[in-house]
DNA sequence: CGGGTTTTTCAGACTATTTTCAGAAATAGC
DNA sequence: GCTATTTCTGAAAATAGTCTGAAAAACCCG
C-alpha cells in the first residue's frame, strides 16, 4: 500500500509519515498542492491524505483538479477546524473522507484503511493464481502444502503481479510502485526479486512462473515444462 | 498508446518527445503542417498534438483537412498565446483541446490522457487481417491454433503493416518508424526482419504473406499460390 | 549491542535480439 | 538472353538485456 502526504507543515507531515511507515506502507510526502496534484495523477498511490491549507493550490482545488482529470484516487482531506462548511466543500468537490486536526494515529490508520477498503472493491484477503495463494495480512505465499513467508519488496512485487495475472506488467511499473517514483533503485534490483520469487516458486513447486518480456516487464503465467 | 506530435520547433519537439517517451507510449515527430496531415491520416495514433503555427499549413487547417477526411483521432492544440479567437477557431476546426504554451508536462500528459480516455477507450488490443492475430499486449502472433512470440523489432515491423493492411508501406518508413529518423540502419536490416516475419508466417502455416513492392517497399497480402 | 532477516550491489554467465555479411535468387530493362 | 540492380536469406558476430550467486550493507528485533 502507498500512501501520498499533501502537507505543508513538515512537523506533521513528518509524523504523517512515521504513521504510515509503521505500517509499512509506502509513503512520500510533498509541501504544496500543485505537487500534490502531480504526485496524485501518477497513479501509483492508493491513498491520499491531504490538507486544506496549502501554499500554491488549496486542497479542495487538488481534489476539485484530480476529479476533473477523471482521477479516483481515494482522498482523505486534513483541516485544522472542525467547520461544517468546509466538510462540505470538500466531499462536494470530490474528496471520500474527512479528518478535523488533531486527530489519533489509529483514527488515521482506520480512516486510511477504509478508503484503501472501499476503493478497492471488495479488499481481497488473498490473491490467488493457479495454485498459488498469496496471503495479503500475513505476506505469506502458498500452493498446495508448502508455504513460503515473503520479504517486504517480494510481497509488493508479486502482489503487483499476481493483482494482474497473465498481464505484462512493465518493468518500470514495478520499479516505481515497488520503489518509489524517486528512488535511485535501478532495474537489477527488480530482476533481482524477480529472480528470488522464482526461486521460491520452483521450492513451492508450482505449476505457475514469471515469465520474461524483454524490454518491457514480466507477466504470471502457468505451466511451463 | 501512440502520439503524432507536429511542431516545427525542433528543440520544442524533442522535449515533446521525451515527455511522451517518459511514460513509455509510442511517440512520432514530424515539424511541418503536411507531414502532420499525412501521418495523422496513417490511424495509428491515439493522439495528436499540434501545433498551430506551422510551415507549409497551420495546425487549424490541418485539423479541418483531418475532419474533412472523417478522421476523428483526437487532436490537442498547442499555441503560444492565449488568444481566445485562437482558441475559438481551433475547436471550431475540430480539435478536440487546447493548450497555451508554455506547460507543465504534467498538464500535458493530463490533456493527452484525458483526450485518450474520451476517444472511445477501445484502445484496441489486437489486430488482425485473414486468419492473423496479433496480440498487442503479449506481442504474440497467432493463427489458428499455433503461435509464436516476437522480438521487438519484429514486432513493431508487423504492427505497421498490420495498422496498413493492402496498403504498400515504404521501406523507408518502416527504417524510420522503427528504427528511427536518425539511425544509421539500412536497408538490409528491413530485409532481414522481413524475412524473420516470413519465417514465422510460414511456420504459422497463415494464408497471409508479406508482398514485395520492389523499389518501394511492402505490404500484407492474402492467398499466395 | 548481536543475530537474523531483508535489501542492495556487483560481476560474470547466459540468452535473445539485432546487426552484419556474402552469396543466391529474383526482377527489370535492354 | 544478358546484365545491373535489388532483394532474400542463412549463418555468424556483435550487442544489449537478463539472470543469479555471493557478499556487503542496511535494517529490525529484542
Amino acid at each position: 500500500m502507498r500512501v501520498l502526504i499533501v502537507e505543508d507543515e513538515r512537523r506533521l507531515a513528518d509524523a504523517l509519515c512515521q504513521i504510515m511507515q509503521s505500517q509499512k506502507y509506502g509513503v512520500d510526502a510533498v509541501y504544496d498542492g500543485q505537487d500534490g496534484f502531480d504526485y496524485a495523477m501518477s497513479g501509483q498511490y492508493d491513498v491520499v491524505v491531504l490538507d486544506v491549507m496549502l501554499p500554491g493550490k488549496n486542497g479542495f482545488e487538488v481534489v476539485r483538479a484530480l476529479r476533473a482529470q477523471n482521477n479516483a484516487v481515494p482522498v482523505l482531506l486534513l483541516t485544522a477546524r472542525e467547520e461544517i462548511s468546509d466538510k462540505v466543500t470538500g466531499l462536494d468537490c470530490g474528496a471520500d473522507d474527512y479528518m478535523t486536526k488533531p486527530f489519533s494515529p489509529e483514527e488515521l490508520l482506520a480512516r486510511v484503511r477504509a478508503l484503501s477498503r472501499r476503493q478497492g472493491e471488495v479488499q481481497l484477503e488473498e490473491l490467488r493464481f493457479e495454485d498459488l495463494c498469496l496471503s495479503l495480512s500475513t505476506r505469506s505465499l502458498s500452493c498446495r502444502e508448502k508455504s513460503v513467508t515473503l520479504g517486504f519488496k517480494e510481497f509488493e512485487v508479486l502482489r503487483i503481479l499476481l493483482s494482474n495475472p497473465k498481464m505484462i506488467v512493465p518493468k518500470e511499473d514495478l520499479l516505481t510502485k515497488v520503489w518509489g517514483v524517486d528512488s535511485d533503485a535501478e532495474d537489477n534490483n527488480v530482476e533481482a526479486y524477480i529472480s528470488f520469487l522464482r526461486k521460491k516458486l520452483t521450492y513451492l513447486g508450482s505449476c505457475a512462473g514469471i515469465g520474461t518480456v524483454r524490454k518491457v516487464g514480466y507477466r504470471l503465467e502457468s505451466a511451463q515444462p
